[in-house]
DNA sequence: TTGACTACCATAAATAATTATGGTAAATAA
DNA sequence: TTATTTACCATAATTATTTATGGTAGTCAA
């Protein structure tokens, strides 16, 4: 693959880092404003010349930049359970902190959700206070395993003995 | 917040879903296709609905509706490493499997990596065969932490112990 | 049975975004 | 020195996308 020119180079990062951050890809507006040129039509040409050595392909819509090696992401979307109010279901709106989104080839199971770890009791695992623990949800659980525990209407985490 | 019907509801929900799969907002016209209507006043007129009722937002540019509660992701990406070519620096091509991306709140540091584990040496610490780590990239170690280390051209995960 | 609401259709107008042309200036390789 | 490449500018034309209007039909509650 032919190099990039330093300038071609800056910009593809730009349009890089407005697809990961914002989710979209800029105008060539908004690519023009960012590196403060006057007109539109330079923008075409580094778009045209990074296009020609394969770093992006576009269609004739807008805001349709692909990146080369950046496929559209499959996100996983997931709410962060903080604390556990009593009395209500776990996913209920109090009991949410937030959510995250991570990449799907990291969980397999669609049934998922995650935790704030409280304590330092699985620190022996790795697993700290603070950190966010990525639960699947599932209806039996084997010796070892991992698992959330609901103990006083908190949840904890617990290594699983049967016993 | 006022309930949205159902129909509200799918055109959402197909907007939502665009969103994190594609990282872009459909057009109009893109959603009109994707539930077969003739027209594109219909379109609006759910937009409109939804937005009123408070589940989105929209300025008057294209592909510019931004949903309630699904803030700009800030994500992270980083290169997968696999098997470990010899004599190759480690962020070099031959080493890569992929990319993968997860929630900049998951990950403190900025330059990390993720390794594909090979072999069960850490199944005790509930890393196996087959899982990802997110490695962090730093210039020491203390006693106890899980660290790769290069043995034979294969990065093992092992903890280290001073010794 | 009137009024309000939802879910549609159709068409025209306005605005956003891209493409097409045709330039200039500087650096550099043949 | 001539040709090529890069990085710009300016303007007009074209296409994509959104907005504005004004309809129809069905459902449901007052």
């Amino acid at each position: 693959m032919e190099e990039l020119t330093l300038r071609q180079a800056s910009i593809l990062d730009f349009i890089r880092d407005r697809k990961l951050r914002a989710g979209v890809t800029p105008t060539l507006e908004e690519i023009r404003g960012h590196f403060r040129l006057k007109a539109i039509g330079t923008v075409q040409d580094h778009l045209h010349a990074i296009e020609a050595k394969g770093y992006i392909k576009r269609s004739r819509k807008s805001r349709s930049i692909e990146i080369a090696g950046l496929e559209a992401r499959d996100l996983v979307d997931m709410p962060v359970i903080g604390r556990i109010a009593a009395g209500k279901p776990l996913l209920a709106e109090e009991n949410l902190e937030g959510r995250i989104c991570v990449d799907r080839s990291l969980v397999r199971s669609a049934k998922v959700f995650a935790l704030r770890v409280k304590g330092e009791s699985m620190s022996g695992a790795g697993i700290n206070d603070g950190d966010i623990a990525i639960m699947k949800e599932q209806h039996y659980a084997e010796d070892g395993d991992i698992v959330a525990a609901l103990i006083d209407g908190e949840a904890t985490l617990k290594r699983f003995r049967k016993d």
